[in-house]
Formats: structure tokens, C-alpha cells, sequence
DNA sequence: ACTAAAGGGGCTTACC
DNA sequence: GGTAAGCCACTTTAGT
């Protein structure tokens, strides 16, 4: 009888985690690296172009490994992801030094083309959005999320209305039920990644059960969802694939709009495609976003290339906008300052969702005090017309009566100065942090009184070590004697070769150079060891305060986010205002009816891609339903 | 400018 | 029997 071969307990591990989530590629965590084995490691191999190795895996013979550094997984992770790899992230989840046996592990995320909150997979103009579908009969529903930003939609209609929205959004990655692939490839023109689901997670019940409880209400009348059974059902999928991807801390996703059908036009994919919207179909061509996107921060980006792809179909909205935007057109000096200011805002939404996943960085909160601030000071340029950016001190005088300032006005008004959030992050962090919170110097002093004291201590220590520098040099007459640091020895006296007979009895040599040598002192040692034991307390106590306000910064997401989205309306006017000047576009009047009347129009993105000093020939359209229902255009399709 | 070692776990091998 | 030393991907850093 032979017995099959037994893996070692770590290769054990590895295959236990690795059945949780069998179409992922497992990274595993072991000590400073991340390591696959087996078909894995051949996998990413293969797509990281490394070095493939192997690892002893006792009786069962050597098993194909390969891995790289836990600080390169930035680097790695995207690679993986953008090649269509699901990845498990599998971490330590307890001090390797208090246990003589093997370390426990746990799968810590799994990322996916369609769930990244990684900046090195994120594009920044642009949503990574994750779509859940349910179709029944000639019916679907349909939810988009963007974990990254915390947006969340849903939609009822037609197939083909769901399957414009597909289109519309370009999510990165499509949910659906198990078994269904055949209908929706044969209904849906989507083409991306797709991961199958259990039929369980598509029934009204669970569904429901899962949204109440994500958004903690008792019923869902407040998103207007009531009577959408299908869209219900695909957002709870998309809650539910949250949880199974590990994404549990996600209290920046707090709404659930509804998208209206009658608000928009509705484009379908090949429109989208060949009017060149946002990308281009040939090598070195322009798309009419590229054009006219003047936005300033991110989130006026993402925006832009929505109202792009959802444009208005009634007046009143639309009337709105221009009317903002010929505010902005009329007023340089306005508009230039808070351009000015708009540039120096960081991606708020982002920075929210980070703050809930719990992945916030101290610069990033420094940057968020910032952006707040700036928020407030196109707030108070906005309504007081003071620019402070431009010219210290001066204040505007806005044309209260205008229509487009009253809308600005009512616009701003809902801006949060988050003067909390700002004096809180302020109180606690210095004012220019280090990106990675792992050695101290990001918490301000006079915060707590441990953490100043061991500073003290560790800089004490470091000055009396400086003294013993300056005493050795003394006693022995040697003056090129040098205290430094190394993670090898330590504190340790270096001395040139030079003066290497003047050496103490007492010292003990560690390490010989090419011209010095290195020594090490009983008395070196015991301070290195109180140095080093409080450089520890203080890299945990930081930690420990940086936590807490992390945390504590949870319950302003909403202000943020609601920042956030006003400074990218903001943003998205002030573009249009400033493309209309650098351009010399006109305001077109918008009415009910169905006359187009379009005198001298330039095509956007053609004007831009004439050869230079060759003139546009600007043309002239009518078109309505009665007298001109048709016209024919000759020439290249370029008439727009 | 170039090269070698450290980084940290787990496993094997060598040695007492 | 136990313990110490060697090994291993990639990247960074220290040392030539």
C-alpha cells in the first residue's frame, strides 16, 4: 500500500486557503515575501515575468514557488489584475514571534478587476465600476459600484435600456447568476470580466436582507427602489460579492441612487464608440472628452465624463448649467482664482473611501485638511467674492441678480466648511508627514504625553551617545572617531585604519572594512538597547493615535463625499466656461421642439486636429420635423 | 557604476 | 534529542 505523500504544514495552508477562492490567484504571505506555489507560481510567472523557483515541500517532493517583497506588491498586484487575474491576498494574522508553531494565515482581500481601491489599478479621471445584472424575461436589473469612490446606482428597464447603461458605464467587471452566461451573452454586448454566482444571492429576500442591513433602515422607499424588484436583486448581489471579496469595512458606500430613465439620453455603445466620446478608434486622434476637459481635480474629471455619457434631456436642467457656466465666463477674475484653487484638491472621494476600508495614509489626511480648507475658500470666493488666491485682500463685486450666480449661489451654499475634520487632523498630525506611518514623526507633539516622553528619551539617548562620541575621541586621541548606525550591529565606533593601534583593550570588533574598522562597547550597547526599545514604543503609540483618529474621521464621510461631489459640479462648470473662451464656443439656446438650428458650428474635435494655420470652415445646419427632416452630407463622415 | 547582502518566514541539512 | 546554518524569489541599501 502506498500512502500519498503529505505536504508540509505551511503547503498545507496554503492549499486550505487556496479552496476558499479557487479561481484566484493566492498570494501568500510568508515573512517579508508573498509566495504562490504550484500552477499559481507557473501563473504569475508567467505574467510578472520572475524567476520561478522551488520550495521543499517534504515527502510530496519540491513544489514550484515564486514571490517577490511584500513593498513590491504595488507593483505586482496591477500586472496580475490587468491581465484578468482574480487575486487572494493572504496575510499573518498573528506575531510570527509569539508562536513556535506555524503562523496563522487569513485571506485579507481579494481583488478583482471590478472591487480596487489600489491608486496603481485605479485610473484618476476615471470610475472603476463593478456591475451586478439580473434579467428576467425581456426585463433586468442592473447596479454599478465603484468601491473607490463609494458611488452606488441601480436601474430597471428593457434589456436593451440595461444594456445601454452596460455600455455607458463600462464597468470593469459583470456579476451575474450562475448558469446564465449563454442569455446574457446573447442579450448583452459585454465584454470584460464576468464572475458567476450562486442562484441563492439572486432572490428578493436575500437581496432585500442584505441592502437593509448595509444601509441599516427598514425599508428601501427612501432609494425609490420599492418597486424594482430586478434592480433590488442586482444590488444585493453586488452587496453580497462585498463580502465575499473580504470588503467589509465599506461604511463610505451610504446611498443607493436610482437612475432615472427619463432624465437622460439614453446612447448605446456604438454611438459612444463612434462619435469618439471619451476614446478615440485610430492611433494619435482626440475624443471629443479629451477636448473640452479643462477640470482641475479628479472628481470634476469623473464627473465630466459622465454628464458626457448621460446628457440632459430637459430644459431646465440644462438652462441651469449654462447659466453657471456663463456666470463663470463672465467673471475671469472669479473663475481664475478658484481654478487656482480647485488645482490644489486632492481626490476627496478617494481619500473617503480609504479612510472607511481603513487604508488611509498620514499624507493623505494631511492632503484631505488641505482640500477641506480649499473647499471652504471657494465657499467664501463663491459667495463673498473674496479671492484671497489672486489678490490678498480683495473682494469682488458679484451681480447679486444674476441668474447664473443665484444658481452658483445655491450651488456653494451646500458646501461643509468640516472645520472639525480640519482642526482635528491639524491637533494631531505634523504638517508634513512621511507617506507609510511605520517610523514615527507623524504625530504632533503635545498630543500625548508618553509619546513626547519617549522622544525624549530616544533623542536624550542619541545625545548622550554623541557625548561618548566626543569623550572616546578624547580619551584615546583618536579624532576621525565616529558613532553611526547600522541594522547589522547596531550603535558602533568606527575607527580609520589609520589609528588602529590607538584602539582600547576593552572593545570588541565587529566588522573590518576596507579602510576602518568597527567596534562595539558594553556601555554602546546598553544605551542602543534603551534607544531601540523606546523607538518601538513610539513607532506602536503613534500607530495606536493615528488609529483612533482614523476612526473617528468615519463618521464625517458623508460630508466629505457631499464635498466632494459639489467641488466636481463646481469643477465641471468652470470647465465648460473656460473651454467656451479658450475655443470661442457659444452658448446654444435650449428649447422644447424639435428644431436644430446650427449657424457657423465648428466640429470640437476636428477644429483641433487641423494642421496648423489651416482655417475651419464653419457650416451651417437646419434640421426639424416638418420643412428639413433630411439632409445629406457628402465628404468625409465628420460632420458630427 | 557595480556587487553583495539583508529583509523574514519555513523547511532541510548538518552537527552535536 | 535539539539547535544552528543554508536556501529562496525581488528590491533596496550598504559597501566596494
Amino acid at each position: 500500500m502506498t500512502k500519498k505523500p503529505e505536504d508540509t504544514p505551511l503547503i498545507r495552508q496554503y492549499f486550505e486557503m487556496k479552496s476558499k477562492h479557487p479561481d484566484a490567484v493566492l498570494l501568500f504571505r510568508v515573512g517579508d515575501f508573498y509566495e504562490a506555489y504550484g500552477q499559481d507560481a507557473l501563473t504569475i510567472v508567467d505574467i510578472l515575468s520572475i524567476a520561478l523557483t522551488k520550495k521543499s515541500n517534504g515527502a510530496a517532493g519540491p513544489i514550484e514557488m515564486a514571490g517577490f517583497p511584500h513593498h513590491a506588491l504595488d507593483n505586482f498586484l496591477p500586472k496580475l489584475v490587468r491581465a484578468g487575474k482574480r487575486v487572494a491576498i493572504c496575510d499573518q494574522l498573528e506575531d510570527p514571534k509569539l508562536t513556535k508553531k506555524l503562523v496563522k494565515r487569513g485571506i485579507t482581500e481579494l481583488v478583482t478587476p471590478g472591487v480596487s481601491t489600489n491608486e496603481h489599478i485605479l485610473a484618476t479621471k476615471e470610475n472603476n465600476f463593478l456591475a451586478g445584472l439580473h434579467v428576467e424575461k425581456n426585463r433586468a436589473g442592473v447596479a454599478f459600484l465603484d468601491i473607490s469612490t463609494g458611488e452606488f446606482y441601480t436601474a430597471e428597464g428593457t434589456v436593451e435600456f440595461v444594456d445601454k447603461l452596460l455600455g455607458s458605464f463600462s464597468p470593469k467587471e459583470l456579476l451575474y447568476e450562475r448558469g446564465k452566461r449563454a442569455l446574457i451573452q446573447e442579450r448583452f454586448h459585454y465584454t470584460g470580466a464576468r464572475y458567476e454566482m450562486d442562484d441563492w444571492v439572486y432572490t428578493d429576500e436575500s437581496a432585500t436582507t442584505r441592502l437593509l442591513k448595509h444601509f441599516q433602515t427598514n425599508h428601501l422607499k427612501g432609494f425609490g427602489i420599492q418597486n424594482m424588484p430586478l434592480a433590488i436583486i442586482a444590488s444585493g448581489s453586488v452587496l453580497y460579492y462585498m463580502d465575499m471579496t473580504e470588503h467589509t469595512q465599506i461604511s463610505h458606500i451610504n446611498t443607493l441612487s436610482r437612475l432615472d430613465e427619463t432624465q437622460y439620453v439614453r446612447l448605446d455603445r456604438y454611438t459612444i464608440r463612434s462619435l469618439e466620446l471619451c476614446e478615440t478608434m485610430n492611433e494619435g486622434g482626440k475624443s471629443l472628452l479629451s477636448v473640452i476637459d479643462r477640470t482641475q481635480s479628479a472628481m470634476g474629471g469623473r464627473l465630466l465624463r459622465r454628464w458626457l455619457l448621460f446628457p440632459l434631456k430637459q430644459v431646465e436642467p440644462i438652462r441651469e448649467r449654462q447659466d453657471m457656466t456663463e456666470f463663470f465666463f463672465k467673471q475671469p477674475l472669479l473663475s481664475t482664482a478658484i481654478r487656482q484653487i480647485l488645482g490644489g484638491i486632492g481626490d476627496l472621494e478617494r481619500i473617503a473611501s480609504k479612510i472607511a476600508v481603513g487604508r488611509v495614509s498620514p499624507r493623505e489626511m494631511v492632503y484631505l485638511k488641505q482640500s477641506l480648507k480649499a473647499v471652504n475658500d471657494i465657499r467664501l470666493a463663491c459667495l463673498e467674492g473674496k479671492i484671497d488666491e489672486l489678490e490678498p485682500g480683495s473682494v469682488l463685486s458679484l451681480d447679486a441678480d444674476d441668474v447664473g450666480y443665484m444658481a452658483l449661489q445655491r450651488l456653494v451654499e451646500r458646501m461643509q466648511p468640516c472645520t472639525d475634520i480640519r482642526q482635528r487632523i491639524h491637533r494631531v498630525i505634523v504638517d508634513n508627514p512621511p507617506i507609510a506611518l511605520n517610523r514615527g514623526e507623524v504625530i504632533r507633539a503635545g498630543v500625548d504625553s508618553e509619546l513626547d516622553e519617549l522622544r525624549m528619551l530616544s533623542s536624550s539617548g542619541k545625545e548622550y551617545l554623541m557625548a561618548i562620541q566626543e569623550r572616546e575621541a578624547q580619551r584615546t586621541g583618536i579624532s576621525s572617531l565616529r558613532i553611526s548606525f547600522n541594522n547589522v550591529f547596531g550603535y558602533y565606533i568606527e575607527v580609520r585604519n589609520a589609528h588602529k593601534d590607538k584602539v582600547p583593550d576593552e572593545w570588541i570588533r565587529k566588522q573590518t572594512l576596507v579602510n576602518a574598522e568597527r567596534f562595539i562597547t558594553q556601555e554602546l550597547k546598553e544605551y542602543e538597547e534603551k534607544i531601540l526599545g523606546a523607538e518601538e514604543k513610539i513607532a506602536s503609540l503613534e500607530a495606536r493615535i493615528y488609529q483612533e483618529l482614523a476612526t473617528d474621521l468615519c463618521q464625517y464621510l458623508s460630508a466629505i463625499q457631499a464635498n466632494a461631489l459639489l467641488i466636481a459640479q463646481l469643477d465641471c462648470l468652470l470647465s465648460f466656461a473656460t473651454t467656451a473662451v479658450e475655443h470661442r464656443y457659444y452658448r446654444p439656446i435650449v428649447q422644447e421642439g424639435d428644431a436644430l438650428t446650427i449657424k457657423a458650428g465648428r466640429h470640437p474635435v476636428i477644429e483641433k486636429m487641423l494642421p496648423p494655420g489651416e482655417p475651419y470652415i464653419a457650416n451651417d445646419i437646419h434640421l426639424d420635423s416638418t420643412q428639413d427632416q433630411i439632409i445629406i452630407i457628402t465628404g468625409p463622415n465628420m460632420a458630427g
